[in-house]
DNA sequence: CTATGATCATCC
DNA sequence: GGATGATCATAG
C-alpha cells in the first residue's frame, strides 16, 4: 500500500474515538489490570489491513507508520506527550553502517505520523487528532539526526553498548527498550521537539 | 527470548 | 513539565 492510500483511508478517522475501534478489531487494551501500550498503534495498523508482526523493516515496505500521544498542557495547549520509539539499536549494524544505510534513516526518511489525544491513563476515549506526513528532507534536521547517530556509533565503539544512555542525542536519543525485567536492549527515540516538527506543531 | 507496537513510573 | 529508564501485550 502506498502512503497516499493509507492517508486516504485514515482521513475519515480524524476526530473519531479509537477506543470502540479497538473492540471491533479485537485489539486488547487492558488485561489483568495491565495496559497494552501499543493498542492505538495496533488499531491503526489493523484498520489499514496490516497483519501484526514484529518485522524490523518499515511496516509498509517503503514507509513507516507511527502513532504518537498528544496531551493538553495546563495552559490549554496541545503538545507531544511522549518521545517516540523509532527502532531497535543493533550494535553490530550501527558500528558497520553509515547513517544513510541505517534502519534509523530508512524509517525516518519517509513516515506517516498519527497524533491521538491522550486524555487519561484509562484511555476511556482517545480521539485521532491528525495525520502528518514526514520526510527527512530538511537539511538542518537531517544533519542533526546524523550527528546523533554518529555519537551513538562512537559511544558503542569507544565505551561499549552498555554505556549508551537517554541523556545522549539532540533530536534522537538511545534509550532502553524491551519487554522489561532485566532486558538491556536499546532503541532510538525521537525526542519530543523532533516529534513536534514532524507533526508541524513546532 | 526479542522483535514489534508504544506508554508508564519516577526522578529532577 | 520534561527527561530518563523500565515495562506491557502480542507475535515469531
Amino acid at each position: 500500500m502506498e502512503r497516499n492510500e493509507a492517508i486516504g483511508r485514515l482521513q475519515p478517522l480524524i476526530g473519531k474515538d479509537l477506543v470502540p475501534l479497538a473492540a471491533d478489531y479485537g485489539v486488547t487494551i487492558w488485561k489483568d489490570g495491565k495496559k497494552n501500550k501499543g493498542w492505538a498503534g495496533h488499531v491503526v495498523e489493523r484498520h489499514l489491513g496490516l497483519p501484526i508482526n514484529s518485522s524490523r523493516a518499515p511496516n509498509f515496505g517503503s514507509w513507516e507508520l507511527k502513532v504518537v500521544p498528544l496531551k493538553y498542557l495546563t495552559s490549554g495547549k496541545l503538545t507531544v506527550k511522549e518521545t517516540m520509539a523509532i527502532t531497535m539499536i543493533d550494535p553490530v549494524e550501527v558500528k558497520h553502517k553509515e547513517f544513510e544505510d541505517s534502519h534509523l534513516f530508512t524509517k525516518l526518511r519517509k513516515m506517516l505520523v498519527i497524533a491521538r489525544v491522550f486524555e487519561s491513563q484509562e484511555d476511556v476515549h482517545s480521539v485521532l487528532h491528525a495525520i502528518s506526513e514526514f520526510d527527512l528532507d530538511n537539511p538542518d534536521i537531517r544533519r542533526q539526526v546524523k550527528a546523533d547517530y554518529d555519537l551513538v556509533r562512537k559511544v558503542i565503539c569507544v565505551e561499549g553498548f552498555s554505556e549508551l544512555s537517554g541523556k545522549m542525542g539532540v533530536l534522537v536519543q538511545p534509550r532502553t527498550k524491551g519487554p522489561g525485567h532485566g532486558s538491556t536492549s536499546r532503541a532510538f527515540y525521537a525526542r519530543a521537539p523532533f516529534v513536534k516538527k514532524m507533526l508541524g506543531i513546532v
